[in-house]
DNA sequence: AGAAAGCCTCGGCCGC
DNA sequence: TGCGGCCGAGGCTTTC
């Protein structure tokens, strides 16, 4: 579920806990996957200062007094922030909370707890997260920045579709946002990156732009113009034309082969 | 039962 | 032929 503005929505959850100082943190052996040992959370969190805190895409990022730490959320992760009244509460939008489905956190002195509760297990902690692996960020991408990575960034072959989603691009589209941005600027979604034209480009971005805002507006949700017809047999709710289902990249894309070519 | 809105790894293939 | 980079396939994981 999460996409960048779920994320940002837990960055800005997150920063209620600058300020305290962390007294003990735990993972599962899923959510330190990307660490050296299950034990490298909890041994290198303790103690630490929440000075600040950041996000790049998907990756919300937690500035202490030492090293920076950072969680990924995957598909189906969460953040909470729990108080003596407990956490169901809490969850941002509609879901069902299990304890079992927390899979690490943090504690803080003043007795909070910052929880990843993550039902599939794709949720990771990174501490000191490698920040170049990542493209500029999605919600303050720049034309300029945008025309680069399209155009100057690896080579041309691999389809617009699978190279939005490529976050070492640009950091933070997922799925549906990559799949509504091409909607709205009427672009196949499996056209090599090297063969869209200026025109296209500057489509996209605008595009891109104008649903990332109006998203927002809506409260972060995931649902954007053409979501009503992401379903098999939708139709197209600009032209009335059935919706296609084609995998791209590896992923699920709904599109209109009439509009978007 | 099959697919899922994220990410990572692996291996084939292409071009220099 | 060799090498490196690009790019797609497949896997992870559990749930509905």
């Amino acid at each position: 579920m999460p996409e960048i503005l779920e994320i940002e929505s837990y960055r800005q959850l997150a920063d209620h806990a600058v300020g305290a100082t962390i007294t003990k943190g735990w993972a599962d052996i899923y959510a330190a996957k990307k660490l050296p040992s299950v034990g490298t959370w909890a041994k290198a969190v303790k103690g630490l200062r929440i000075t600040g805190t950041n996000r790049r895409g998907k990756l919300m990022l937690i500035e202490t007094n030492g090293p920076t730490l950072a969680m990924r959320f995957g598909m189906t992760g969460v953040l909470l922030l729990d108080s003596d009244a407990g956490i169901e509460g809490l969850f941002y939008g509609p879901h069902t909370f299990k304890k079992d489905w927390v899979r690490g956190g943090l504690e803080l002195a003043d007795g909070r707890r910052l929880l990843l509760h993550d039902p599939r297990r794709l949720g990771r902690f990174e501490i000191e997260p490698d920040l170049n692996e990542l493209g500029p960020d999605a919600l303050t991408l720049t034309k300029k920045e945008f025309g680069v990575a399209l155009t100057s960034v690896r080579g041309g072959g691999a389809a617009i579709k699978a190279r939005l989603l490529d976050q070492s691009v640009i950091a933070g589209i997922g799925n549906l946002l990559g799949d509504e941005m091409l909607f709205r600027a009427g672009i196949d979604p499996r056209t090599p990156t090297g063969h869209l034209t200026p025109t296209q480009r500057d489509e996209l971005f605008v595009a891109l732009k104008a649903t990332l805002k109006q998203l927002q507006k809506r409260g972060g949700s995931h649902m954007g113009n053409h979501m009503s017809a992401r379903t098999p047999g939708g139709i197209c709710p600009l032209d009335g034309g059935p919706m296609r289902i084609s995998v791209i990249g590896g992923r699920t894309t709904y599109w209109c082969g009439q509009h978007q070519h």
